[in-house]
DNA sequence: ACGAAATACTTTAGGCTTAAAATAATTCGG
DNA sequence: CCGAATTATTTTAAGCCTAAAGTATTTCGT
């Protein structure tokens, strides 16, 4: 057992402990934020190239197929995890464009309803298959028998992150 | 007890098992984002609120960190794994801030070598502390006998993925 | 040596993102 | 009923990010 030290460290790990824990979650904040970006920059990519589309409107569309009555307006920040005002000019284009509709409710006018379109939902569902051929593509290297692993690796995460914030 | 598994071709999967796949892959990716947004999302708030600092411009700095005699531009970046252009007004700025030195090649006057200051390194080292507690304040509540797990499965996501992208 | 190709970097145009302030509508306490 | 707080959404300012085009310099083939 260590003598006691001058401050009192929150846990009771010794130095050497504390540094490899510390190491330890740097190597898996880099990791993850490695694996994302890799990731994420092909899609983009991709959905550029072969649709002329951005993620963020792809993932608008994502919550809109799964809505058949469409959504409150304020739903999508909560799903989406962005800033409100982000989605205002997202949703904006994708009106213009046709994907979906936006009207005003009748109970409260504040609020808004987002609804796709047939033509949103057609574009949608094309879409939505090429990205998952393309995720496929990128992760057929990885071992089929341990993505369930890591999924769960990965809720556990989110979920201990989750409640870290929830804290204070 | 499974027999030793050779890699299924892909041909030979039925539709189940190939709907399943995708659906596996499909999850692993929504919570590698949720993850890694979550996560970096609070980084970025207190980057923010406690030094009225951005996270590129923290990333930038600790690839500086660990090279005492500086970076040739070009490498940032391929290390941080952004466009060279964006990196131009990121590195302006540190310049500006008094952070970092760009001083052109004398060997090819197309180079130019970025170097920490004295200043630019005590405040990094300063943000890098807080940055770690942080860090291990967000995961905190992940067991930390699974980090190393974690970490081996990422570095093989990524590795599947780097090699995915490799090959057109 | 000289022009073409390659390399290092910057600029530009366009879209995403956030925080904070602004606008508009609703709810609620007294 | 009425003003204050709350809620839904938009606007604004500032920064990040990319792709593509532009500039300057070096290298390389002949």
């Amino acid at each position: 057992m260590a003598l006691a030290k001058e401050p009192t460290p929150v846990s009771a790990k010794n130095g050497a402990d504390q540094e490899a824990e510390y190491r330890a979650q740097t190597r898996v904040w880099l990791r993850l934020l490695a694996c994302t970006t890799l990731i994420e920059g092909e899609l983009r990519r991709r959905f550029r190239e072969e649709f002329d589309f951005t993620m963020p409107r792809f993932d608008v569309l994502a919550q809109l197929d799964r809505e058949p009555s469409g959504l409150v307006l304020g739903e999508l920040p909560k799903r989406l995890m962005v800033s409100a005002g982000n989605l205002t000019p997202i949703v904006d284009r994708l009106v213009e464009d046709g994907y979906i509709t936006r009207t005003p409710s009748n109970l409260d006018r504040r609020v808004q309803i987002v609804c796709m379109t047939v033509e949103g939902r057609k574009t949608f569902r094309r879409m939505a298959k090429s990205h998952g051929a393309w995720l496929a593509e990128l992760l057929a290297d990885f071992p089929a028998d341990r993505f369930d692993g890591l999924i769960g690796e990965l809720d556990d995460l989110k979920g201990a992150v989750r409640d870290a914030l929830q804290k204070p």
